[in-house]
DNA sequence: ATGGGCTTGTGAACGCATTCTCAAACCCGA
DNA sequence: TCGGGTTTGAGAATGCGTTCACAAGCCCAT
């Protein structure tokens, strides 16, 4: 009766509003406004209304949220109230800096397990753990527990590395490597990629270029001068 | 008359439709239906045409779309046709791990300049590259003619190096601190957080493990019986 | 106890994106 | 040259998410 999907959307704002919830915590507010909350997080405030409503009722009309309760609740519904364990596959310099990002730990996220196939980085280590024969992928899934995998490998290596994830009983994969990754429907799949994320911000750079530069023509020209009034 | 603002979601997914093409022409394939194209890059055929056709029409009804002339057309909508210069602020962990990153001038951008503010690391190389200071950031930044900030620095300093960024003429930044930053409108922000990424998964992976517990709960119990059918 | 001022929670309106659908257009073989 | 098979391009329908708007509810001062 109570609850049932969240929608996505409302999914990727909560960790918004929690970072904003916590921060405000260490500067003991002790309770919020959706307006405020709003500008914390950078969002219109129906929308944080709207979206801690599918979570329940936890404000109080007249006065707000109380934000320790709330960090509570979100927290809850995320499923922070527990730690979860990952592996990083593929251990180069983006895993290697995966693995050495402090601040990961912080909540709740540990990184208990790195798998690589390069004979010449397994044994070795990074911080306190040992870099692992990406063979024995499934052994140290479940013996660690694991129920994250994070796909650091080339492109070209990041299906198989998915499939063995997959097989390891791994429900959850976060993907760094630029390849279209295929997964059963019910394994949660989110990619991470870089290389659209500056071909998006080229696209929008280059608007603004052409756009700028019309306006440059139009000056030098005198063009500007037929404007909409005769 | 012919084209105008073409849809966020559509500028998205462009990077996605341009790497399956290159794939293809890769493996020597001359011209591609939507179907085709749909199925490398993982969405619906209808969507394929849609966002094509914001570009033009530039496929042929019964046939398809010709391989390169799409990945130029996409290219040069993307703005992949010139190279553009990015500058790294805040050269840790991470930030010298996208230094270090080849796969990243593949397509045009240039890692033109890395800054820090810590003096210990000022003077210092990665790959080619020197590390320079973040107080002459808006002299380096004129010089090398860098149009794309990426930050990665700690979430504290991260307005600061937008505001860096934003007072050296850069209209683009790509933001990897979790902190929200301001910028003016005519600037295009955006973000990757991993914080928020695996935050997401915990959710997906705690309703998963809810519901297989509810499973396990019925078939011990027998209740499963009580079935729809009676 | 009561009224005034605030803020929540949520129906309703709106807008954007996705998907369905099919006429129009093209190629090719007979 | 013509007709059958194929695929695009785009109008229409649908769905999802955002925003508006306001009644309901709470606190506090009087
Ligand atoms: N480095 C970056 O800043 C960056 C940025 C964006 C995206 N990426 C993507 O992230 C991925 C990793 O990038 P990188 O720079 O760390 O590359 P890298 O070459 O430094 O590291 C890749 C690692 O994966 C290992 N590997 C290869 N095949 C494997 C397999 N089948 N199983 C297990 N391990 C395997 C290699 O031994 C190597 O250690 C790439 O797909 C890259 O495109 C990297
Ligand atoms: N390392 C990761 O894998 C990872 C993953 C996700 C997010 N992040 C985020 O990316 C950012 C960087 O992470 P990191 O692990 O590389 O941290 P880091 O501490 O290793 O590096 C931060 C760098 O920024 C420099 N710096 C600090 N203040 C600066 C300023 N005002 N101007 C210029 N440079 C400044 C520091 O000297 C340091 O070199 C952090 O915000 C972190 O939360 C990192």
């Amino acid at each position: 009766m109570k609850e049932n999907s969240v929608p996505e959307a409302t999914v990727a704002r909560l960790p918004l509003y929690l970072r904003s919830l916590v921060d405000m915590t260490e500067r003991a507010v002790a309770t919020v406004s959706s307006e405020q909350l709003a500008e914390a997080a950078g969002v219109n405030s129906a929308k944080v209304r709207k979206d801690l409503s599918y979570l329940g009722s936890y404000g109080t009309r007249g006065v707000g949220y109380d934000v320790e309760y709330l960090i509570y609740q979100i927290s809850r519904e995320l499923g922070l109230t527990q730690d979860w364990n990952c592996m990083i596959v593929g251990v180069g310099n983006l895993g290697r800096a995966l693995a050495n990002y402090r601040g990961f730990g912080s909540r709740g996220f540990r990184v208990a397990a790195l798998v690589d196939s390069d004979t010449a980085k397994i044994g070795g280590r990074v911080g306190d753990l040992e870099i692992e024969d990406f063979e024995d992928l499934e052994r140290i899934a479940k013996e660690r527990q694991v129920s994250i995998g994070i796909i650091t490998t080339p492109a070209a290596a990041a299906q198989g590395a998915a499939d063995r994830l997959v097989s390891a009983g791994i429900h959850s994969i976060l993907n760094f490597a630029p390849a279209l990754i295929q997964v059963p429907d019910d394994v949660s799949l989110r990619k991470v990629d870089l290389s659209i994320e500056l071909q998006i911000l080229s696209f929008y750079e280059q608007r603004k270029a052409a756009f700028d530069s019309v306006r440059r023509a139009r000056r030098l020209t005198g063009s500007a001068a037929r404007s909409t009034r005769p």
